[in-house]
DNA sequence: GCGTTCGCTTGATCCATGTCAACCGTGGCT
DNA sequence: AGCCACGGTTGACATGGATCAAGCGAACGC
């Protein structure tokens, strides 16, 4: 299990069942809004699909930039090591959602991305897509769509970090947790977080502590459930409210 | 002074002295890396100049997304305003810098623009943009580039905010600005801040007490000159060291 | 099955920054 | 010239979160 066999019957089936015009993911990633036509031609570009195993680098700081990836299944963190040691989580990101976008500014990746559980993406080599892409303007149109909505969320990172106090940054993260799970058609309420305290304080610019002590403060409260990893989220509009009352 | 009279001859004369290929900011803004001919089309596309008083808004969060904006001169903040109140200053953008990347993603910007001094844009309507950058990859490819590099910015100013204390803010701060007026031929070690204290502690996430002390104090440690707005930087090495020192 | 490790929780204390308040300098307006 | 408003500085005090430290439970390797 987990073998792939390079048998030409298997290969096939294999590139089949991952092209992108059956990916259920494809409302949430770059397909988006393209034709059966359209599609076929991006079957084409994203040729590689590559596993990666809890812990190990999608790539790294520093290395050449040459492709973006899709995430068809899994989890990942992006991560950025200052030369004086101190590091920050930047993102977390899930099935559908696309990694790499930093790396075309300078042609070098600018921060770590690792799996926080066994994963698999599609590379999509970055000149093709902008070849392409100026054949498809839908696609153009919505790569770029993609793009500026990354700088919008990190303005939204940008804001938690620097307006709001520990829980409020804590019930944000959750209620956006909630809501991209929801997106993929899991629970909005209860689920599983792939990362560690500590990689939530760092996302978050806490100390693992303070994560902890306001898990068990909403949990005291009855906003959730927690037990390690597994959150049950009993009252959306309670941790609503906590994001955005200023007391 | 100041006004425009819509006869012939001014008009003309004004599309030439602010066409891209005349500008003296082209290496730093769009028109990076493209020829003379493709120059000329740019000229095309970037038809509308305005100027913007000190004060007044460029674009307002939630009004129609239609178009980007270079700086030609001038100086810009944006903020986000949260429904609770909250608002921050997500960027400072100066002469040939870009405006409105954010408002891609969801056809409305998300941010407020205002001009912190009387400036001079271009307007770049987004459907020309992209269909013109389907007839110039490099074009294309340095919008591609741009859209990173603010990707990139974020992530240096996420890391600001979840990492680093406020003496280390203060002299990223200052090193990002003088960094900033060198690449536009400016004196690196003195120069005029355009923004409140305020404002750079909103942007910084601090509070404008916070931004004072930390100016007084580099001023008694001998690496800066402060007298209001007016900065002069003594000793660059020294804020080098104080960015990145953890105590 | 047992020990080790890692991630998590909780308590006690400390410190950086926020908060509140007074005052001052500058620039704009009358 | 003189007043006023705004931005900036500085001080005294409060507090949220960091730090230090101890202990605990679950997962994993032997």
């Amino acid at each position: 299990m987990g073998q792939i066999h390079p048998l030409k019957e298997e290969v096939t089936l294999e590139v089949i069942k991952t092209a992108c015009s059956n990916c259920n993911l494809r409302e949430l990633c770059l397909p988006y809004g393209l034709s059966e036509e359209e599609l076929d031609k991006l079957d084409d570009l994203v040729s590689t699909r590559r596993r990666v195993k809890r812990g190990e680098h999608l790539y790294r700081a520093g290395s050449p930039f040459d492709a973006i990836y899709a995430i068809r299944s899994g989890f990942f963190k992006t991560d950025v090591l200052l030369e004086d040691g101190r590091d920050q989580v930047t993102g977390f990101q899930m099935a559908g959602e696309l990694l790499g976008l930093d790396g075309i500014s300078t042609e070098h990746h600018t921060c770590n991305a690792i799996a926080l559980e066994d994963s698999e993406i599609c590379a999509i080599p970055f000149p093709h897509l902008e070849s392409l892409s100026r054949d498809i303007p839908t696609l153009q149109h919505h790569f770029h769509k993609v793009m500026s909505r990354e700088i919008v969320r990190d303005h939204g990172v940008m804001m938690l970090l620097g307006t709001m106090r520990a829980e409020e940054r804590l019930a944000a993260f959750l209620l956006n947790l909630s809501q991209r799970f929801t997106a993929r058609g899991f629970s909005h309420a209860e689920f599983y977080l792939r990362m560690t305290r500590e990689e939530i304080g760092s996302y978050l610019g806490l100390k693992l502590e303070t994560v902890s002590r306001a898990f068990s403060r909403f949990q005291e409260e009855g906003h959730i459930a927690v037990q390690q990893k597994h959150i049950r989220i009993l009252n959306v509009s309670g941790l609503k409210a906590l994001m955005n009352h200023r007391p």
